[in-house]
This record gives C-alpha cells, sequence and structure tokens, in this order.
DNA sequence: AAGTCCAATGCACTATTGTTGCACGTATAT
DNA sequence: ATATACGTGCAACAATAGTGCATTGGACTT
C-alpha cells in the first residue's frame, strides 16, 4: 500500500495539496467524473486548475477519460499499474441508461477488433450501456 | 434505387427542402460530421434548425451519433435498413488519430459483450483509434 | 538566509457546443 | 376556407472547453 504521493511522483507529477484534493476525490469516487462534477464537490476551486490538473493527470497516466453518450467529458482513475494507451490493457466501461452514472468494468477487457486493411488500430473505446446493478 | 423522398417518410419524417439538403450533404460525405460541419457547408441555414433536424434524424433512425474523444457529437447516416437501438446491429466506428476523421465501418459489427451479474446491456458504443486506410 | 527560477494557481475572458422559447410562415387535415 | 399542427428563424441562454497573464509558492542555488 504505497501512499499517494509516492504514487503521483512516479507518474512525473509534483504533489501539490490542490493535487491530492482531487485525487482523492476521484479514488473515493466509484463511477467517473465530469470536471464540473469535482467543482461541485469543493467550494473554492477554480475551473481552470481543475481543468489543468485533471489535463496533467491524463498526460500522465494517472485518470483516463471516458466518452459515454453524455455531453461532457467525464474521468477516472487509472489501474494502479495500467498502460491506457495499450490496446490491451483496454477495460470496457458501462453507462447506465438509468442512473446516469458511467463506471469503469476494469476487469472486462475489451476482445481484439479485426479493422480493414490499411486502418492500423492504437486503442479502442468501448461505452456498453444499459441498466447497471444497482438500477436493475 | 428509391428517391431520399420515399427514405425519409418510410421513416416518418416529412420532407421539406431544407431537411433534403441535409440529408444530401451526409449523404455525400464518407465520414462522420459534426454540426458545425453541416453549418459550414451552408452558408444561410440556422444552427437551431440544424440541431432540430439532425435530432429529428436520429430519433427516427436515419442518422446515428458518433462520440469519438473529440469535443462535439458526431453524426453519421445509417444503414438504408439499419436498426441503431439494437445490440446485434452495431457496427464499430474508427477515428483517425492523424486527420481526425470518423467513419463507420459498417461490416464491422460490435462483437458480443459479456458484462457482469446484474447489469443488462441494451446497446454499446465502440470507437477504435489509430491511423485510417487514407493516412497509413 | 536570501534570492532565483519555474511550475502551479487564480482570475478574467473568449470560444464552441448544446438547448429553449416564441413568433411567424407553411403545409396538412376537416 | 378555416383550423391545426409542424417547420423554420431569431434571440437568448446554458454548459463545456480553452487561453493569456499576473501572482503565488516551493524547490533549488548561492
Ligand atoms: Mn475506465
Ligand atoms: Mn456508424
Ligand atoms: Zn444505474
Ligand atoms: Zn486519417
Amino acid at each position: 500500500m504505497e501512499t499517494i504521493e509516492k504514487h503521483l511522483e512516479k507518474k512525473g507529477i509534483r504533489v501539490t495539496a490542490m493535487r491530492l484534493l482531487i485525487y482523492k476525490f476521484l479514488a473515493e469516487k466509484k463511477s467517473a467524473v465530469t470536471l464540473s462534477d469535482i467543482e461541485n464537490a469543493f467550494d473554492k476551486v477554480d475551473r481552470t486548475t481543475l481543468y489543468r490538473t485533471v489535463k496533467t493527470f491524463e498526460s500522465k497516466g494517472v485518470v483516463h477519460q471516458i466518452n459515454d453518450g453524455s455531453t461532457g467529458t467525464k474521468y477516472a482513475l487509472c489501474e494502479t499499474n495500467c498502460k491506457c494507451e495499450l490496446e490491451t490493457d483496454l477495460h470496457l466501461h458501462f453507462h447506465c441508461n438509468n442512473c446516469e452514472e458511467t463506471v469503469c468494468l476494469t476487469d472486462h477487457k475489451i476482445p481484439q477488433i479485426k479493422v480493414p486493411d490499411g486502418f492500423i488500430a492504437e486503442n479502442a473505446n468501448l461505452v456498453v450501456k444499459g441498466i447497471c446493478n444497482k438500477c436493475s
């Protein structure tokens, strides 16, 4: 069990109070969140800081983004040792049409996808929609 | 070879000059387009009309939407006899990281996806990213 | 300890996308 | 022909995404 601080440092991210707060918020949530969700969770954070923090997290492989059909990008923490950029590591996401929450199904990997000749697949984004376990 | 007019009528959409224009624009494009793309293609269309036209098309099964990672929803014509709402009919989409275009791969259907107990899958969106045939 | 440097933050603004209300014109039904 | 429903355009608004710049605050050097 390593500290969040160590984890961020390993990913090449300088630790700040702000970043720890945002990381912890993401860690507590079991579903993916939008920037607005984070903004609403704190009173005094600036949207820009949030925006740039999440972008930093994303570029360093701490969070990944999810595009379920709803407006606005959602984010969720990556697994501790994930390689989001590699096709083989990608898990699927489930978006509930009832409660509108989107969750990572981290042990359901995306099956190998065939693409036509001339196309080169680098990664993939799979969102399954339906009714989640809490709503069914 | 049936006319566009007949096709729209069959789907329960009243035919207007505007709708024919927009339909034809979509039919000409081989890649998925945003509302802004359509807006830029014509000089005198109102954004709202566009928005509502596309929504109508979508609700009647004439177009389907695609969320590749980029900001803004994209749309593409459905296949003539598609049932977009049924999981079994869903094809995959390919987003090129180089030219940024997104295309329907209509004869590459999404494989059957397993979801955990308690989850009920109704449909799915799969976007594969990489380099397209024109850019490779 | 003081000073330098650079990344992180905050504020103000802009841009783009998505959405609604209402007024008006145009097609359809009786 | 008259009533009714639908499509279009304009204006306004809301939500999301992004940039520029001044300020703060740590880390590092001296
Ligand atoms: Mn995930
Ligand atoms: Mn498609
Ligand atoms: Zn649910
Ligand atoms: Zn390309």
